[in-house]
Order: C-alpha cells, then sequence, then structure tokens
RNA sequence: GAACUGUUAGCUCAGUUGGUUCAGAGCGCUGCCUUGACAGGGCAGAGGUCGCCGGUUCGAGCCCGGCACAGUUCACCA
C-alpha cells in the first residue's frame, strides 16, 4: 500500500463529513440514554465566520463529540440570530446606496426588504461551521425570527405583562441617534475621550456691572435646553448668587439659579447648568424642583427648533460653530483641555444621547433572585470561577430592563392602543380585539381601530429564551425534547456577553422552566493577534478562518485554537499554531504509515522488548486516560489537549513505537502487531473530539470498517489500572537511556556503535530488554572488580551508577574535571540538608515524614558521593 | 473613582492542604544527526532572585500586610 508521505487534509475532510451526514450521526430524537445537551449561541444570521466562532465552536464541538463517545445522547442546536440593530443597519445602508430612505418606506415593505436580505445572506455562517467539523443536529436548526421563536417571544411578553412585570413609561433612556433608537445600559461602552472643558458666561439679570455666573460645561449645545443653574447651598464661592436669576446666552432665556447639595463644588467654577432633558443627573434635579424639559436634539443627533439658528445642524458640529459664536459674544471665558468618558453605543460606535422618551421596561428586581442564587450555590458553574464576582455584582444591582427598541426588523411589541386611551397586550390580533372589546365593553370594535405599538423588542429578549424556546418549551411546555433535553448541559459563550445574554438565560429558565437552563458555562477568551489587539474586521488583523481551513486543515486549525486557550484567558493567535497543529496531525499520519507498512509473521516470537513496551504503554495510556477525563471534568481543555498530544508523541511514538519497530524491513510477529493496533485505535478515539477528520480517515483505515461505522458513534477507551511501580521502572529506563545517549553525543561515537554498559547499584533488570534495544547496550555487572575500577565513563541514575567502559576513548582530565564538578554539587547538597537535620527547631517541629525524607536525602547524597569518589579513584589508577 | 483578577523560562501557561530533586510543560532557541514512518522529523542541551518590600513559620512560588505594574468589570462631576 502506497501512502503519501504528508496528511492532505483536503482529501478527506468533505469526504467524512458527508458520510457523517448521510448516515445521520449528528441527529438526536430523545430515548433512553442520558441527555446531553448544548444550544449554540446563535451567531448574527447575515454574519460570517470570524476566529471567535472559531474558536467558540471548535469547544462545543469537542464537548458534544466527546459526550456522544461517552454513550449519551449528544445534542447540538444549531441557530441563528435576528440581530435586531445589526441587520436593520445592513439593511438601511444597503437600501440607502440604492437611493431609498426607510422612512420613505412603510413598515411592510422595509420588513419585504429586510427578509430579502436575511434569506440571501443568512445561514452562510452555519455553512462555514460544517467545514469546521460541527457536529450540529441541522435538522433542529432555529432562527430567533422563526415562528416557533416568534411565538415564544410574544407569548413571554405577554406573560410578563399579565404578571405586572412589564411597564411603560417615560423615562431618560440611552439614545443612539444613528439607530435611532433606545438601547439598554448593557449597550453603551464608556470610552475615554480628550475634549474641552468651556467655561461660558452667564449674565446676571438687570445687572449693569456685568456680573455673570461663569459655568463649566463639556457640552455647550445643550444650552437650549438650560432651564437652571445649581449651585451648592454650602458654598461660599457661589453664595452670591443666591437667589439671582441669569440669562443664558444665545438663547436669552431669564433662569433661576437654584440650590442643591448635588452639585460638587470643587468641580469647575461651582456652577452647574441644569438640562434635564440631556442629562440624567440634570434630569432628576428637574424633577425635584419641577423643572421644564425642553428636548433640543431631533432623533438623528441634529438640533431641532429649540435650537433656532442652529437648528438641522449635527450636535457636534453646532458645539464648535457655538464655541466660535460664544466666543464673538465675549461670552465665552476660556477653554481648557479635558478628559472624560462619554458612553458610546456598542452596535453603531456614536456617542450616545441621553434622551427621555416612552420605552417598556422589564423589571428585574424579583427575576434575578433564583439566578442569582443558582451561580453563588453552583447548580451553575461558570469556568473559570472568577466571573462568578462579576455575575454577583450584576446581579445585584440589575437595573429595569429597557426592553423596547425603535426599530422595524424584529418582534413587534404585543401592545394595542385603544382608540380612547389605554391598552391591551396579546399575543394575536384576534386576542387583541377580544380583549379590547372585553375591556371598553365595545363590541363594535374593530381591528383597525386598535393601532399596534410601533416598538419592536430588543434582540436578547428573544435570545434570553433560546435554551427554552430551540425545543419549543415556551409553546408546548409538556413536550417531550423540552423534557428530555432540558436543561442543557454546557453553554459555551464569550464573557463580553455575560449580561445580555448569560445572565438573562438564567433569570428566564428559572422563570419559565423552575430550574437551570444549563449546569456548566465555559468562557471562552478573546482572540487576539500578536501584538495584543482583538481581532477585528475594521482593524484587518482577522486571518479569514477559511483559507486557514484550507491551508492546515480543519483539524490543524482546531488544534491551533485549543493549544494555547485556557478558558477565560485571551488567546494571542498566531498561525504558527495552526502550524503546530498541522505538524501534529502529520506525525499521526507517519505513524500510521509506519504501522500500516510493517508485514506480519505469524511464525516468529514475540521479542521481549515488545512485551514489555506493550505493557508499559497499556498502563501509561490508562493513566492519560485518567489524566484527560479529570481535565475534561475542569473544562481545561488545553491541557487535555495538551495531555494527549503528549501521549501520542512521546510516549506512543517516541518510546513505544521505537521499541517494537522491527528491523529495517524485517517482519512484526502477530502479537505484537495486534497489540500495536489497538493501542493505535484507542489514541484515535481519544483525539477524535479534537481531531475529527483525521482521526475518522485513520480508524476507518486501520481495519477492515462496514459501512455505518463510524469513529464518532464509538466509545471512548477506559482506563485499566495500572502498576504506578512498573511506570516508574520505565522511567527510569528512560534516564538510562538518556545517559547513555548524552555519553554517545559527548564522545562522537555513533548512535548505532554497540556499547557495553556496566551496572554499580541497585538495578531492576525487568527492563533489561528495552534498554538494550533503545541503547544499543549490552548490560552486565562489571566482568571484575578490576573492571569496576576500570576507567569509564559513568553516569547516576538515581543512586546507582551506569559505566561505559571507553578507556581508549576519554580524556582522563576533562572526566576528573566533570565528575569533581558533579561530587562539589553533591557535597554542597549534603551540607545542606545536615544543617537542616541539625536544626533543632526542625527535628522537634516538622513531622516525622518530613523528616525521614530529609535522612532519605542524606542518605542518597552520600552514597553517590561515594561512588562518584569511586570513579575518580578509578580513573586516577588508569 | 471602586471592585475583582493576575504578575513563575524569550512567548503562552501549569504548579492541589506550605514539606521528597519543586522550580515544570508546550512552543521558540542552541548543538549534533542526510538512506529505513515523519526535516511538517530525531537526539541532546541552555534558559527563571517565582513583580517588589516586609511579616508569619523549623520551612513560603503557595499564607498575611503594603507597594508597583497589567487586565477586566462597574460607576462617573457638568
Amino acid at each position: 500500500m502506497e501512502i503519501a508521505s504528508k496528511y492532505n487534509p483536503a482529501d478527506v475532510e468533505e469526504k467524512w463529513y458527508s458520510y457523517w451526514l448521510e448516515k445521520g450521526f449528528f441527529r438526536s430524537e430523545p430515548d433512553g440514554r442520558e441527555p446531553f445537551t448544548i444550544v449554540i449561541p446563535p451567531p448574527n444570521v447575515t454574519g460570517v465566520l470570524h476566529m471567535g466562532h472559531m474558536l467558540n465552536n471548535t469547544i462545543q464541538d469537542i464537548l458534544v463529540r466527546r459526550a456522544r463517545m461517552q454513550g449519551k445522547n449528544a445534542c447540538w442546536v444549531p441557530g441563528t440570530d435576528h440581530a435586531s440593530i445589526a441587520t436593520e443597519a445592513k439593511v438601511v445602508a444597503k437600501l440607502a446606496g440604492e437611493g431609498v430612505l426607510k422612512n420613505d418606506l412603510t413598515r411592510e415593505e422595509f420588513l419585504r426588504h429586510a427578509w430579502e436580505w436575511t434569506h440571501k445572506h443568512g445561514g452562510i455562517i452555519l455553512e462555514q461551521l460544517k467545514k469546521l467539523g460541527a457536529s450540529c443536529d441541522w435538522e433542529r436548526t432555529c432562527f430567533t425570527m422563526d415562528e416557533k421563536r416568534s411565538g415564544s417571544v410574544i407569548r413571554v411578553f405577554a406573560d410578563l405583562y399579565n404578571k405586572g412585570l412589564i411597564y411603560r413609561g417615560i423615562r431618560m433612556v440611552n439614545w443612539d441617534p444613528a439607530a435611532q433608537t433606545a438601547i439598554s445600559d448593557e449597550e453603551v461602552i464608556h470610552k475615554e475621550e480628550h475634549g474641552e472643558l468651556y467655561y461660558i458666561r452667564y449674565m446676571v439679570e438687570g445687572s449693569s456691572s456685568g456680573e455673570c455666573a461663569v459655568i463649566a460645561t463639556t457640552r455647550p449645545e445643550t444650552i437650549f435646553g438650560d432651564v437652571a443653574v445649581c449651585i451648592n447651598p454650602n458654598d461660599p464661592k457661589t453664595a452670591h448668587m443666591k437667589g439671582k436669576k441669569v440669562i443664558v446666552p444665545i438663547v436669552n432665556r431669564v433662569v433661576p439659579i437654584i440650590e442643591d447639595e448635588y452639585v460638587d463644588m470643587e468641580f469647575g467654577t461651582g456652577f452647574l447648568k441644569v438640562t434635564p432633558a440631556h442629562d440624567v443627573n440634570d434630569y432628576m434635579l428637574g424633577e425635584k424642583y419641577n423643572l421644564e424639559c425642553i428636548d433640543v436634539f431631533n432623533d438623528n443627533g441634529t438640533l431641532n427648533a429649540h435650537g433656532l439658528q442652529y437648528e438641522g445642524m449635527d450636535r457636534f458640529a453646532v458645539r464648535r460653530q457655538i464655541d466660535k459664536d460664544l466666543e464673538a459674544l465675549g461670552l465665552m471665558e476660556k477653554t481648557e483641555a479635558y478628559t472624560n468618558s462619554v458612553g458610546y453605543s456598542e452596535r453603531t460606535d456614536v456617542p450616545i444621547e441621553p434622551k427621555l422618551s416612552m420605552q417598556w421596561f422589564l423589571k428585574m428586581e424579583h427575576l434575578a433572585k433564583p439566578a442569582l442564587e443558582a451561580v453563588e450555590n453552583d447548580t451553575i458553574r461558570f469556568y473559570p470561577a472568577k466571573f462568578k464576582n462579576m455575575y454577583r455584582h450584576w446581579m445585584e444591582n440589575v437595573k429595569d430592563w429597557n426592553i423596547s427598541r425603535q426599530l422595524w426588523w424584529g418582534h413587534r411589541i404585543p401592545a394595542y392602543y385603544l382608540p380612547e386611551g389605554g391598552l391591551v397586550v396579546a399575543e394575536s390580533e384576534a386576542e387583541a380585539l377580544q380583549s379590547a372589546r372585553a375591556k371598553t365593553g365595545n363590541d363594535g370594535l374593530k381591528l383597525s381601530d386598535l393601532r399596534q405599538d410601533e416598538d419592536c423588542l430588543d434582540t436578547w429578549f428573544s435570545s434570553w429564551l433560546w435554551p427554552i424556546s430551540v425545543f419549543d418549551g415556551i409553546n408546548n411546555p409538556g413536550n417531550a425534547d423540552i423534557k428530555y433535553y432540558y436543561p442543557t448541559n454546557d453553554l459555551v459563550t464569550a464573557p463580553e456577553i455575560i449580561f445580555f445574554w448569560v445572565a438573562r438565560m438564567i433569570i428566564s429558565g428559572y422563570e419559565y422552566r423552575g430550574e437551570a437552563c444549563f449546569r456548566n458555562v465555559y468562557f471562552t477568551g478573546i482572540v487576539r493577534d500578536k501584538q495584543g489587539r482583538k481581532m477585528s474586521k475594521s482593524l484587518g488583523n482577522s486571518p479569514d478562518p477559511i483559507e486557514l481551513m484550507n491551508k492546515y486543515g480543519a483539524d490543524g486549525v482546531r488544534m491551533g485554537m485549543l493549544l494555547t486557550s485556557p478558558a477565560g484567558n485571551d488567546l494571542p493567535f498566531d498561525e504558527s499554531l495552526c502550524e503546530q497543529g498541522r505538524n501534529f496531525n502529520n506525525k499521526i499520519w507517519n505513524a500510521f504509515r509506519l504501522i500500516k507498512g510493517w508485514t506480519v509473521d505469524e511464525t516468529i516470537p514475540q521479542p521481549e522488548a515488545s512485551a514489555i513496551a506493550i505493557k508499559w504503554f497499556g498502563m501509561q495510556l490508562s493513566r492519560a486516560i485518567l489524566d484527560m477525563d479529570e481535565l475534561y471534568g475542569k473544562y481545561r481543555l488545553n491541557e487535555t489537549i495538551m495531555s494527549a498530544y503528549k501521549l501520542f508523541w512521546d510516549e506512543f511514538s517516541a518510546w513505544y513505537l521505537e521499541i517494537i519497530k522491527p528491523g529495517y524491513e524485517q517482519p512484526v510477529d502477530v502479537v505484537t502487531y495486534r497489540a500495536t493496533l489497538g493501542f493505535f485505535d484507542s489514541l484515535l478515539r481519544l483525539l477524535h473530539p479534537f481531531m475529527p477528520f483525521i482521526t475518522e480517515e485513520l480508524w476507518q483505515a486501520l481495519e477492515p470498517r462496514k459501512d455505518g461505522e463510524s469513529i464518532m458513534i464509538s466509545l471512548m477507551p477506559q482506563a485499566a489500572s495500572a502498576d504506578e511501580a512498573y511506570l516508574k521502572g520505565f522511567d527510569t529506563v528512560k534516564e538510562i537511556i538518556g545517559g547513555i545517549r548524552t555519553v554517545r553525543l559527548q564522545k562522537n561515537i555513533p548512535a548505532r556503535e554497540p556499547l557495553s554498559l556496566y551496572i554499580a547499584g541497585s538495578h531492576d533488570d525487568r527492563f533489561n530488554p528495552v534498554t538494550e534495544k533503545i541503547g544499543v547496550v549490552t548490560l552486565s555487572s562489571p566482568p571484575s572488580a578490576e573492571e569496576e575500577a576500570a576507567a569509564g565513563i559513568s553516569f547516576l541514575v538515581g543512586t546507582t551508577e551506569y559505566i561505559i567502559p571507553l578507556i581508549n576513548k576519554i580524556n582522563v582530565e576533562e572526566e576528573l574535571a566533570r565528575l569533581d564538578e558533579e561530587l562539589r554539587y553533591q557535597q554542597g547538597f549534603l551540607s545542606l540538608v545536615m544543617k537542616k537535620l541539625g536544626n533543632t527547631n526542625f527535628v522537634d517541629k516538622a513531622p516525622a515524614k518530613v523528616i525521614e525524607a530529609e535522612r532519605k536525602k542524606q542518605a542518597d547524597a552520600e552514597s553517590k558521593i561515594k561512588s562518584i569518589e569511586e570513579a575518580i579513584a578509578a580513573l586516577k589508577n588508569n
């Protein structure tokens, strides 16, 4: 059989993915097995795969594939999110490119465009996940705006409204002037910004002496909304202004000086302009003193009629212009550089504008309680646990959630306004009409008399139901799927959305199922470039995942993503990681080539060394299985893969295969061959969750398989018992061989030149065939006392001295110097130990076990010193 | 401004209740190796005052206090 010396992923990946699909291995239906469920964090429906998705979905696939191989009924539900703001923005931009303005369209027309866009670009990302090997149950693919999910959202809204948890009210909200919608507090990102602090003169009314209040502000463009100036009643600096009135520049509005301790006496001049419509704190002052609220902005961030001659100009243009105009009027005292923090919209990256508007809110305090407890008492575990702090802090200070958005793309709020005022909330128009008639007592009421709320719901108001709604557990709470698959097991997501999504899912889980929505949450890190920058489209520093997979293979990239990404830590991504992954694939490939290249001779006996190697590797394998299980349990996946990596590369390839490898063109005995195939099979299974494609390819080629067989539905190998002493004995063999190799290198002795190796001291003979084969040595006790004393090169393993008689090859001076150095080190070590043992405090207070250990160190050191001294004497005698 | 987390080899990270040679792993680096699975490889090495200062202890990478630096989250005074 001719097998290429390099593994070519392109040849096999598509083949096996199609095979898995065709055989329905990803499909899951409720049955008698233990379920294992993961719901995908739904990517934006029109998004494309980026490195963050690669990491996130690789991890999910590993967890799902492992669970499946543990005999569980694994179900990974895929789907996409309608991403209200993001998608609407894309559609608006696309239409604008065609010269069509959103405002010129009716809601229905706009939604037609949006659906068209969604159908055109939607689901690309799910296709890309297939290339990664994602073993999702594609028949369960959901969309947050498909019929069942939409129904769930509306039902939940109505239910929470009926429970009195949803209310409507005028509040100061975060207004995004680009998207022209309100957004929640969580969607506001504060950024440090270097700006100016403007000192503006507000002349005192009726003063001829030019008396004025100088007000420091960062937002001069809001003076059109000024309705008062506030001072601290305890501030001597401003006390002389009490009771007076000042004139707002440009607007020439006369406003009172009011007093409130809210004003910080240390800041600026001690005067604060009060603009209730455009600042949260000012709004509170406005409420307290019953001040007028003058909104000076249009929804798009330009000034409205209150802005006088500035009407129609953008808020920032007005700021610059007003600076100049005030200067010209002599009312600008000064400006100074000032750094403050400004809220930006997470979606559109424009500064948000505090704005009063009518919005829908969900009361959170009561809902948050069980969700907080669940994480506190580890009913739901976070990996890493450090995120518990963040979660607790947010939950304990949770504010009501603004759930309405002034958008069209999303779930329209099912509230219907009555002609005579008031509203009803209902799951359908028919029900709304019924309720409206009941409420008004007017049976003649028609649907057209009702007006449905124009707003739609926050995207997260649909995704917070995801673990339930994908199993239709809202509409149909008793169905077989939800009963079987819920609660889900693991959630894999980014810490950035812990409040947006994770916390709210937990809340809805308790509200609608009365129990946790998942057991474990694995928080991935952020994928960064070598310079530590977050990978992003705008920076252009993100490699294209599809190209990466073409270059290194899906398995290689999966390995690369996993090798250095502990949970919750950022991943400094570098293509060389994929290279390492690819190299590992190649290593596995070539080990397979080696094994399959052997001819098997059933008549030859099994070499002793092979029998030892099989016994040893079996134990080593068991130990690795236990190790991996423990690491999996702690979600330390990078360490899990490293454990498998070292098992395959170091233990299996470098030791096991080297020991059992028959000579060139020699056959292998059948016992060893069968055992080796068995080991290889186990190794492939252990590696399968990480590298699904190459493991399937080799597993299929390892032995004849029937149609319908697959490594992905086989079971994980189980650990057998391991004899620790035997493993330790083998470690000693490795050290001895290392010693021999070092001597060969130092003395330029070819690796295959046979040598003698004398043993002076205790030695475990069980492994001699291995030592002799790999070390290319003949082991023996020194043939005579004379030989033992004869010069050679010696090294210590433990307290045993191993001597290679090389009298002709050594430089006595050099060897003596080396031994002398070693002797001094051991003597120094011994003296430290003796000092410790001579310390009565230590001897009195330390536990017996520790003292015993020190005594053993002493004995060992003394024994080593004796060996070295003997070697030195032997050299000197020659 | 507050809280939390972290600081161990060139890089990315392990290091359990303080106690055996406990100072580790992978990558990278250095040297040697060209026929026999694999140079996408083999073998052997070098590299660290465990951020700094103090304390507790017979004993500290690990516990306590302070400091420095970094990151994250929250809050925000115009």
